[in-house]
DNA sequence: TTTCGTTATATTTGTAAATACATAACGATT
DNA sequence: AATCGTTATGTATTTACAAATATAACGAAA
């Protein structure tokens, strides 16, 4: 069996976590689904869980990145800013590079 | 007030966690002090979870990281291998490369 | 054979984090 | 004005993890 390093990034605004890979994830799921109730359940996380990860996700944004609307036909909905959709595109873009260069790394540690 | 991105990398070998940033610095702080019980103390951790976190790096490396001796002048005490001294270097500089990338990342995010 | 500082381990206690549950508010449509 | 599927919150409960406590074993040296 080989080693092999991992990572995970996050960004922060001042003391506070802007987006991780999980908030990533569920942004994406509200992308797709236009609401966040479907996206937590899609996800199988609770819609409390999904509402506090979007409230501090838009509380430590300096412009947003969802857009809700409650009541109305179906319901309501939330659907992600383009601003939110660019964020998005940046960290993954990002995260990859990261991860193809520590799978580079690999055969370091694995030939000491 | 800016974003920053961070991360963590780690080292795995098959789901079990060989080395991560925290053993790392209990791995430098036993080869300065020569024993793990007063790695720990420089810490403020206490032994048992010195000990515990030394454990699984032993069983989750291919080879010794650390060889311990009991009783005797002393009391015994803990100092690094060989193999433990390349880990560590080989692990800071990967970390090191991959902080130095994500530094430069920063303002693609920032100016989204 | 007693002392000493260490490694090694089990057990209990405390704390924080995740989860579950419950309910209010909203507004277009009927 | 009643309905419906959402968003938006509060609260209670459970779970997982961290911390504290206790104790045994070891072996060179005095």
């Amino acid at each position: 069996m080989n080693y092999k390093i991992k990572s995970r990034i996050w960004i922060e605004e001042g003391d506070n976590v802007l987006l991780g890979e999980g908030r990533v994830r569920l942004l994406k799921a509200i992308d797709k689904t236009g609401s966040l109730s479907k996206a937590a359940k899609s996800l199988q996380i609770s819609y409390k869980k999904a509402w506090t990860l979007i409230d501090a996700v838009n509380k430590s944004s300096r412009q947003p990145v969802t857009v809700t609307s409650i009541g109305g036909k179906g319901g309501g909905g939330a659907v992600l800013t383009e601003y939110g959709k660019k964020l998005i595109i940046a960290f993954d873009e990002i995260n990859k590079n990261c991860w193809n260069y520590l799978d580079a790394q690999n055969e370091k540690i694995n030939n000491i």
